[in-house]
DNA sequence: TGCCCCCATGTAAGCGCTTGCATGACATCG
DNA sequence: CGATGTCATGCAAGCGCTTACATGGGGGCA
C-alpha cells in the first residue's frame, strides 16, 4: 500500500474538465469564475480531497501568508498576551504566525531572522529597537517588511507599535518621588543588548537627576528571574545604606525582591517600597500586590498586526503608534518611613 | 532605487562560478562539496545576503521544515516553558515553529489545524488527548504526523510526550488526605472540551472515593483566570459547609482562591488549605507560596520535539514517553484545624 | 445588423529549488 | 599503461501553482 501522492491542480482540472488556471482562479478569486463552473470544480475538489500544495503556491505567488515574530523568551510572561493578540489578529486575516526565540542574544536573533525568512515569512515583528548594524543591514538588504514593538522611537524612520520604556520608567519613578522617596535603588534587567532594560534605567536616572534632593543610590542588574531578584535585593541590602524605594525593571524581579525583603524582616511597604514593571499576572498576586507599570500588551499586539498587514499589502506613509503606559497603584509603594530601618 | 529582487541560487552560482546544483548541495549536504568550493560559496552567499527561497525549496523537496503547535492560549503560562523548550529543540534541527491558538475551542482547533497544514506544516504538536472525531479523521486523512502532549494515554495508539493528569491529580489529593483532610472541595478548570481539566477532576474524585471517611463536598468549575478563582471560592464559601482543603485545577485559580480566602478573613493554611496545579511562576510568589503539582514542562517540550522530528524522519515503532509529576510542598497545605472556622 | 466590449476560460511561461544522471579529472591497481 | 573506481561538479528535468496574455462567444447599443 504505497502512500498515493496527493492530488494536484492538474488532477482536479482533469476531473472537472477545465484548465488549471480556472481552478486556481476558482480558489483564489471565486467571482472571476462562472457559478456553474465553480460548482463543478468544488465537486471535483471534494471528491479528490484536494488541498493546494503550499510550496507550489508560495513559489508562484511569492507570498506565504505567514509572518514571523522574534521573542526574547516565550516563557517571559511579559510577551505572552501581546503575542497572543498579535496571533489572533493575524489569524483573522488568514495569516499564520511563525515564532522564534532569541534568548536575548543578538546573534541568535539574526540567525533566527534568517531562519524565519528562509521559512517564508512575508514580514516580521521585532521586539525592541536596538540591534547590531549587521542585523539592520540584513533586514534592509532583503527589504523585509517589519514592525517594531515593545519600544518606541520617532527618529529612525521605522514603524513602531509600542511604548516608550524611558517615559514609562520616568512615570513610575515620578510616582516614587511624589510619594516622598529621595533615596532610591534600582534592580534592573540586564541592559546589555536590551534596549528596553536600558531605557528603563535611563528613565529612572533622568527623573531622579531632575530632582535635586533625590539620589539614585545603586543600580544592580539581574536576569529576569525570581531568584535573581532576591539576590539583587540581598546585594543592595549588604552594601547599604538601604534605599527607601527600590524600582525594579520588571515584575518578576520585584517579586523576588519582596521575598528577599521579607526574609530580612523588612515590611513592604512600611519599611521599604518596591515597584515592578509590566503588570504581568504575578503583580496582582504577590503580597502585597505590586505597584507597577501597566503595558497595553494586547492593544500593542493587535496594532502591530494591523500595521504589518497593511505594510504587506503595500500601504505606504504609515504612522507609528505610541501607546501610553500607566502606573498601577497597589500595595508596595508607600511614603518612606521617617526613621529608615537600616 | 527599485526594489531589487532577492538573490536566487542562480545569482549565488554566478557569483561563485559554480552551478546551482553545487550551491544547493553546499547548503543541504555540505560534505558532498569540496572544502574550497564550499568556502567560495559561503562568501558569495554572505556578500549577496542570500536566503533560500522557501517556495522553491518546499516545492522541490516537498518538505518545509516547519512544524505547527496548537495551544489553547499563549497567555496561559502553563504552556509557555514547554513550548519554549519545544521551539529550542526544533530550532537546533533547523525546524521552525508555526503557532496557533485555539481558545479551548475544538472548532477553532480544527480550523487552525487546517490552516497550519495549508501553511505547510510537516507535522504537529497537539495539546491534550481529546478532540472531536472529525478532527481525528482529518488528521488521519491527511496522514499528518503528530505528537500529543500535556496528556498521556496508552490505549489509543498515538504517540505521547506527556503526563497523566488523572495520576497527577491523585497525587496532590493523596497529599491532602495524608495531611489529614477529609472534607475537600475543588475549584476545577472548565472540563468541557478539556480532557486535562476533566482528568484532574476525575483523579481527585477517584482518590477521595477510595478513602472511606473522606468526602468531596463540591466541585466548582471556572475559567483559568484569577478573578474566577476568587469568585469560585466565594461560591464555595457561600454554600457551606466549608471544606478544610480546596484543591484547585491550576495555580491561577489557586491564587485567586487564596486572595478570596484572605478577603474573608481566613488564614491560609491555618484555617483552610489550598493547593494549586502546574507550578507556574506565581506559585512561588503567592503568599503563602503554593503547594502544587510540578509538571516537567521543559523536558516534555524537548521530548515532544524529539519524537516529532524522529517521526518526520521516518522512524517507526516509536514509544510514547510518560513524565512523572511531583507534589511541591510549600506553604498552603497544612493539617486541618481541629475546630473548623466555618 | 454590425461593432465593440466584457466576461469566462485557456495557454503557457515561469517562480527557485532539488536531485538523478552524466561528465570529467584524478588516483589506484593489476 | 590502460582499465576501473571515486569524487566533485554540472546539466536539466521537473515540483504545483499563479498570472499575463490570448481567445472566443454573447450582449448591448446605435
Amino acid at each position: 500500500m504505497k502512500p498515493t501522492k496527493p492530488p494536484t491542480l492538474e488532477d482536479v482540472a482533469r476531473a472537472a474538465s477545465v484548465s488549471t488556471a480556472t481552478i486556481s482562479r476558482a480558489i483564489n478569486d471565486p467571482n472571476k469564475v462562472a457559478k456553474e463552473t465553480r460548482l463543478k470544480i468544488q465537486t471535483a475538489i471534494e471528491t479528490l480531497g484536494y488541498t493546494p500544495n503550499f510550496g507550489g503556491r508560495a513559489l508562484a505567488s511569492n507570498r506565504t501568508n505567514t509572518v514571523g515574530v522574534l521573542i526574547p523568551s516565550l516563557s517571559n510572561a511579559m510577551f505572552a498576551s501581546g503575542v497572543q493578540a498579535f496571533e489572533e489578529a493575524l489569524s483573522e486575516s488568514g495569516v499564520t504566525l511563525l515564532i522564534a526565540s532569541t534568548r536575548y542574544d543578538p546573534d541568535q536573533e539574526l540567525r533566527q531572522i534568517r531562519s524565519l525568512m528562509a521559512h517564508g515569512a512575508d514580514g516580521l515583528l521585532l521586539i525592541g529597537s536596538e540591534r547590531p548594524a549587521k542585523t539592520w543591514d540584513f533586514l534592509a538588504l532583503r527589504q523585509v517588511p517589519f514592525v517594531v514593538s515593545w519600544a518606541f522611537n520617532t527618529d529612525d524612520g521605522r514603524i513602531y507599535a509600542g511604548f516608550d520604556n524611558f517615559k514609562a520608567a520616568a512615570q513610575i519613578t515620578q510616582a516614587g518621588l511624589d510619594a516622598g522617596h529621595r533615596r532610591i535603588g534600582m534592580i534592573a534587567g540586564i541592559t546589555q543588548n536590551n534596549d528596553r532594560a536600558y531605557q528603563r534605567v535611563a528613565g529612572v536616572r533622568a527623573t531622579i537627576a531632575g530632582t535635586p534632593d533625590a539620589k539614585l543610590l545603586c543600580v544592580v542588574e539581574a536576569p529576569y528571574l525570581l531568584q535573581h531578584g532576591s539576590d539583587a535585593f540581598d546585594e543592595i541590602f549588604a552594601q547599604g545604606p538601604l534605599p527607601s524605594l527600590i524600582i525594579c525593571g520588571n515584575d518578576v524581579l520585584a517579586a523576588g525582591a519582596i521575598l528577599a525583603a521579607r526574609a530580612k524582616g523588612l515590611r513592604v511597604p512600611q519599611d521599604i517600597s518596591i515597584t515592578g514593571f509590566d503588570d504581568i499576572g504575578i503583580a496582582a498576586v504577590s503580597e502585597p500586590a505590586l505597584t507597577t507599570v501597566r503595558i497595553p500588551q494586547a492593544e500593542m499586539g493587535r496594532m502591530a498586526a494591523k500595521l504589518l498587514l497593511e505594510r504587506l499589502n503595500g500601504a505606504d506613509a504609515q504612522q507609528s503608534v505610541e501607546f501610553a503606559t500607566d502606573v498601577i497603584f497597589r500595595g508596595t509603594l508607600a511614603p518612606p518611613s521617617a526613621f529608615p530601618s537600616a
